[in-house]
RNA sequence: CGCGGGGUGGAGCAGCCCGGUAGCUCGUUGGGCUCAUAACCCAAAGGUCGUCAGUUCAAAUCUGGCCCCCGCAACCA
């Protein structure tokens, strides 16, 4: 089977990892898990993105290098994502010698072509802000952030000839329309490609930044954001080293959120062309998560910290909850209250009484119990996995999600029905039949979901204790604890 | 006329692409069951699906206008 490879963005190292960081990684780590259980071979990729005015403003201001600055932010996500069991195969750091070597590559490649060239450039600059400001940023003509005027200023730097791949990127936005998923992400950026493309500044003079990786062609200058950050992609599978694995990069899929979309689809997109490397398979776009009904943000100090959620709801409960409550490409809302909700609902009143109501009843009978069948039930198990699989090829993961909770209300009903507890006095026989179809359903509905809740799949599946064709119980699992 | 998303019972959402009995969780009321994590199951109350018009035998779903809310506008997933 041809590899897969899904990518997140690297993060910025500006901050600590949020929700939505948390949401992308763990999204990639259920698709990774979802793949191996198929046997499609996977590679999942995220990292951290170090360079920039931003970090070297910040390592300045806490009398750190900027090396030691960007080790200290880069390791906050690699131990997070470890202590929230994210299982991710490269972690990527723009800061690594690999990575320079990459992108000096790809800018030096280019230059030849002539798709980069140097320019000057007018603008309005803000001497607080440092940065040339756009006029729709500004307040009645004033920097909002330091209520001064901008100066006009020029500024020699390099440009990238984006607009020499416009018609090649149109073209291929239209012979692949799932390219950019969801289909609305991907009609946006066909009404901004109607547009003339600007081309792409991609250069800082070293005097207004020095942490960032230098212009092969011209010491004077920094490659800024974009050259540096999104190639670390196509660098992670090895390019341009001739041991680069193409195979991997042909399967590629970006796993994004909406505020990224134009980088990804025009510029990165460009780039690509321009290298003439393929174009990954699939950019897959999400919403934003609020939270309490609000946009995250450090001024409003509601900035939720994934492992704090993890840590009072139970482990697993926000993988679930996330991939439940979200429509995927449009923003939801992160509330405690819903969270709570949906563990109780799904997790401890859902799953986990289900296997310990009918796992104590087997485990009475001190004796193996053999795996049996249900024309009915079997039948909506076996439409559920068919929903399941369609949703996942959709991005549909709240369909998914639903449909794997409407299996467990079947079971639960079928245990209503059958009343196993009232058979132990008076039919051993059919209680074992009724037991045996029950187990059965566990152990179906724990395959299903071990993508999304592999802890709990693989407690309940070891619980089970199956061999052969019987089940030999090992415990009665408490999978998810209900909260208050 | 910058671009996009949303407006569905008390709350939060799904359904809309591919028109055909309006669904889920929470909450309320009544009942069943008593194996289970005070759980599970059933039933009831509650919605003119933002609004106006159009297409159609049929519109939450398609088309057009309007109103309201929210993002983005070239480095916050």
């Amino acid at each position: 089977m041809r590899p897969l490879f899904l990518t997140t963005p690297i993060y910025y190292v500006n901050a600590k990892p949020h929700l939505g960081h948390y949401a992308t990684t763990m999204l990639a780590d259920v698709l990774k898990k979802r793949a191996q259980q198929q046997g499609r071979p996977v590679v999942m990729l995220t990292g951290t993105d170090e360079h920039g005015e931003k970090i070297q403003q910040m390592a300045l201001s806490q009398n750190m290098t900027e090396k030691d600055f960007t080790d200290k932010m880069s390791a906050q996500f690699q131990d997070t994502w470890k202590a929230m069991h994210l299982d991710y195969d490269i972690f990527y750091r723009t800061t690594t010698k690999k990575h320079a070597d990459a992108v000096q590559h790809a800018l030096s490649a280019l230059h030849t072509k002539g798709d980069i060239v140097f320019r000057e450039y007018e603008g309005l600059y803000c001497v607080g802000c440092e940065r040339f400001i756009p006029e729709s940023e500004l307040d009645h003509g004033l920097c909002k952030d330091h209520r001064r005027a901008p100066e006009k200023r020029s500024e020699s730097n390099y440009f990238f000839m984006m607009h020499r791949y416009q018609d090649a990127l149109l073209n291929h936005i239209k012979e692949h329309p799932d390219w950019i998923r969801p289909a609305h992400f991907r009609d946006e950026m066909l009404s901004f490609l109607s547009q003339p493309l600007l081309d792409l500044c991609i250069s800082r003079p070293k005097e207004r930044l020095s942490w960032g990786i230098e212009i092969p062609f011209d010491t004077r200058f920094v490659t800024y954001v974009w050259f540096d950050a999104l190639l670390n992609y196509l660098a992670a599978t090895g390019w341009p080293e001739p041991n680069w694995d193409a195979a991997l990069w042909a399967g590629s899929r970006h796993l994004i959120a909406k505020d990224i979309v134009k980088a990804h689809a025009i510029y990165w997109g460009t780039m690509l062309l321009a290298l003439e490397i393929p174009l990954p398979e699939h950019i897959d776009v999400s919403g934003y998560w609020l939270v309490e009904g609000m946009k995250m943000s450090k001024s409003l100090g509601n900035v939720v910290e994934p492992m704090e959620l993890e840590t009072h709801y139970g482990p697993e409960t926000l993988r679930f909850y996330l991939l439940k409550e979200m429509s995927y490409g449009l923003d939801a809302t992160m509330t405690h209250e819903g969270l709570k909700n949906c563990v109780n609902a799904y997790l401890a009143n859902g799953i986990g009484n289900l296997a310990s109501r009918v796992m104590t009843l087997a485990q009475r009978l001190n004796s193996p119990l053999e795996a049996q069948t249900d024309e009915t039930l079997f039948m909506h198990a076996a439409q559920t996995q068919i929903l399941w699989d369609e949703s996942f090829d959709e991005l549909k993961y709240n369909r998914a999600i639903k449909a794997w909770c409407d299996l467990v209300t079947k079971c639960d009903l079928y245990v209503n029905e059958h009343k196993p507890w009232a058979l132990v006095q008076t039919d051993e026989q059919k209680l074992r039949h009724v037991l045996g179809v029950c187990l059965v359903m566990l152990e179906k509905l724990a395959g299903m979901i071990m993508p999304v809740l592999p802890r709990a799949s693989a407690t309940l599946l070891y619980s089970l204790g199956r061999k052969e064709n019987a089940f030999h119980i090992q415990m009665v699992p408490k999978l998810f604890m209900r909260c208050e």
